[in-house]
DNA sequence: GCTTGACAACTTACACTGTAAGGCTCATCA
DNA sequence: TGATGAGCCTTACAGTGTAAGTTGTCAAGC
């Protein structure tokens, strides 16, 4: 009784733009596991295999969701402090995360491989060679900090104040009587503590850079520095 | 043809541990998302509802699982050196998530609130504490820490050096030349580098949180320091 | 030994998933 | 005008988690 007569087909309807623009809603409306192809298609208004017109898969279609976003992202120009072009960095990518914070767990373990991909983490690993590291502490100090920065982005999406995933739940007077650190501490586990523990390991992790790159204070201030 | 008479029930024959077990081989073997009821029924010679009596559901399985992993966890004793004791916990955490690499990507997604991983998180926010460093400061390094952690199990059981996830690939030849920077890292993204890049990272977060403890050297010992 | 009850396994069934294979319609071009 | 192919739809299949109901098995009480 829906659609009674109307056959005609929505020719031009669809496009790869649209498509991913609804599949972001549909994700975050949805979650990650609640999304499906045929949910999809109902935002879109078209069948769930007429998608597959424009991506061969699910997969291809994700991929192109993680290129779009990491597409937008920019490396901060030359002329700004390094330790400032390190904060942009980080701060452009949690922001994103942020914005789609039901795709986070996909994009952390999403291993990037196209060209958009590379070019954003050539420029990432170039920004810490600037910072005059040489070649292979420069691989290692982007590694490290961006263990930092998926753990948090993960944490501050789909961590734990978000309310607990388990089904077996532990109230809040037995968690002040058995477990007081962890009754202590939560209040700094707060959403609204999000940024201010996430800025505190960050300055830890640039400090104790910019204590190697200067050799002793704090300074590490643009540029490339030495190479050993 | 593969059971032709023999409708004997083997009663008593499931069991949570044997369960478990099992639970564990068939996501190492086929993946966390190749993981099914079925799969798993097949593993131990059941039918998949049986399980169903043991578990109410898959995520009380799941639960059950980090549970077991989390439960195994010890928080090293209060006479080692304080930052030895943050070494062993981080580096326990890390030994179990690679014995289980397919099982990381639900973990750290994973809000835990059963008495046996509040017990252990209470364990290590305490350690913290036992660093001198006050409630606040202590709630935020262990979320900084944990970050840092989180992030580098993710990398290493489910991150780039497992090749590609994704389906569009860039071949060799085109890495060199178009992205020379993460050409360069390659070689220290590798397995063989784990090691060495996390106990960088780790010992950069020790040594800015020994500045604080100590006031101005690597110190920050052992035992409860001075609070502000 | 026989009956009874509960427990632990099995059976069936349903709504949902991704997607292979093929069909239909229409704009474009020869 | 007829052919082509792009763009969407239909059908179908093997897989998923799990609700509901059934049946085989064993221990306890008579």
């Amino acid at each position: 009784m829906d659609k009674p007569i109307n056959k005609k087909r929505a020719r031009g309807k669809l496009s790869r733009d649209r498509i991913e623009t609804s599949a972001f809603e549909v994700i975050e409306r949805e979650g990650l596991s609640g999304f499906s192809m045929r949910k999809l298609a109902q935002a879109l208004g078209c069948e769930a295999m007429s998608i597959y017109h424009h991506y061969p898969s699910q997969a291809h279609l994700f991929e192109a969701l993680v290129d779009r976003l990491i597409g937008e992202l920019e490396i901060p120009p030359r002329d700004l402090p390094w330790r400032q072009r390190v904060r942009n960095v980080l701060h452009g990518y949690r922001a994103m995360a942020r914005k789609y914070p039901a795709f986070v767990p996909f994009i952390v373990t999403y291993r990037m491989n196209s060209p958009k991909c590379l070019k954003w983490l050539d420029g990432v690993i170039g920004l810490f060679e600037d910072g005059g590291f040489g070649r292979e502490r420069s691989a290692r100090l982007f590694r490290a900090v961006g263990y930092y920065l998926m753990g948090a982005i993960l944490d501050e999406t789909a961590g734990y104040a978000r309310g607990p995933s388990s089904v077996t739940k532990v109230d809040d007077e037995q968690l002040r009587s058995d477990f007081p650190n962890v009754a202590a501490a939560g209040p700094y586990f707060a959403p609204s503590e999000f940024d201010k523990t996430f800025e505190m390991g960050l300055e830890m992790m640039l400090d104790e850079m910019g204590l190697e790159v200067a050799g002793n204070g704090h300074a590490g201030l643009s540029g490339a520095g030495q190479k050993p």
